[in-house]
DNA sequence: ATTAGTTCTAGTCAAGGTGACTTTAACTAG
DNA sequence: CTAGTTAAAGTCACCTTGACTAGAACTAAT
């Protein structure tokens, strides 16, 4: 409840600062049903404002790094994890997001492999969460998911990346799986094959996973690209 | 540690500088065919860098404006005009798109209708170009313009939003000219009429534009919002 | 007044995609 | 060997979409 003069004129001169914070989903599977669930990692807020709450991993904007690798860093430096899809999500410049002062955060959304997130560092200060199971998180990082989320369930309808949340190889079970968690509805599994088997980046491998109580179903594999953003069009 | 260190660790921390700019797309007609084409305005460059040469308009987000507003503020600083639709873009934050300095923009877009963009400002600095005839622009420009012509593309294909580049009355083969001006193809009269009727958020009106030398064509009125973005979400 | 020319508007038809459902295949557990 | 399970392929009706036809309603020219 500090607010002397001295803070509010600095914030009144100041620029606006720039953070970078970024939104990763993995799957787990949930504890009760044990079926593929959306979850993302929290770190607990060490400072004010909102102390001891949960928010988005981030930080400042390097001066010699360009906004993507901003993202990818602190997600490696929260979490250990490389993603295998990166974005930017959008960027919040409302007036009073933080309390104490102006941020514009830069945010992007990224999508990282379940064998990967599984080994993903928790700790005291960082823990994963359900994504539909957050509490009130610090900022305005609740609907900051929620919008995340909101793209997530947009591209997967249209778009092809439900493959980067599972490994290089899958089952088409495994996919469906992915879009039933994710879209939070049940999919005609008959139907849901022909759909994604009409995808040209779709290839079938001559393997098959075994160890099933059923006929073992063909594994697969994804060929295509993430595609689309401004800074993915022509760089490598 | 030492002073010399201090120094670059100081210009190391100094924070890349932050603007705003905007896209603004409207119908003009061509000065060949008449046909309604997509134009946008652009402003002189006074300064070095890229002294003399064309760029988007923008400027500095001010202290006390939201980012929207700022994006609304130098649209109609440059070209007098407000805008129907306003959504943003994408954030730019490249380490090189400025020689002299870093800087993160924060692009929007903006969509206006053709009574209003005639009436536009026009002067030795600012000036409409034919979104399909830029010459070489200041900065990345040029990129930033043709992703935004992507995205209006893409959300026209799917989105409703054709409708705010037109007036509040229109008829369907207006509707059809803009598609075609930005898809840059021909669309079957026919078929589109019945594609767009189907549209909840078309209402047809009692009246009926007179002047042409054939049948005369109902006017219709969009009864639709602009919709998604997270800023857009809850606000009427 | 009649006819030609234009666009508006409604309708037909075939091809392709999708949801609901059925059937058969291939494995495991008992 | 049978029951249980999921994989995988196929059928059918419905809807959407592109290509096309035909009539309606106006203007302009003869």
């Amino acid at each position: 409840m500090n607010t002397n003069s001295a803070n509010v004129a600095e914030r009144r001169l100041a620029p606006p600062s720039l953070a970078i914070s970024t939104v990763i989903f993995a799957l787990r599977p949930s504890e009760k049903s044990g079926r593929p669930t959306l979850w993302l990692p929290l770190v607990r807020r060490i400072r004010e404002p909102y102390r001891n709450m949960w928010a988005l991993p981030g930080g400042p904007l390097a001066h010699d790094e360009s906004l993507q690798d901003a993202a990818s860093r602190n997600l490696r430096e929260t979490t250990g994890l490389t993603p295998h899809y990166l974005e930017q999500l959008y960027a919040f410049g409302g007036l009073h997001r933080s309390p104490t002062q102006r941020v514009v955060s830069i945010v992007y959304w990224a999508l990282v492999q379940p064998t990967e997130a599984a080994l993903a560092d928790e700790s005291e200060n960082v823990r994963w969460f359900r994504a539909d199971r957050l509490g009130d998180l610090a900022f305005d990082h609740n609907a900051i998911v929620d919008y995340a989320l909101w793209r997530l369930r947009n591209k997967m309808a249209y778009g092809s990346i439900a493959y980067h949340l599972l490994g290089e190889f899958f089952t088409l079970a495994q996919v469906r799986e992915v879009y039933e968690a994710v879209l939070d509805r049940q999919l005609d599994p008959a139907n849901f094959r022909r759909h994604i088997k009409a995808a040209p980046e779709i290839e079938e491998t001559g393997e098959y996973l075994q160890g099933g109580k059923h006929r073992p179903p063909r594994l697969y594999r994804f060929t295509g690209t993430p595609g689309l953003g401004p800074d993915n069009r022509s760089t490598p």
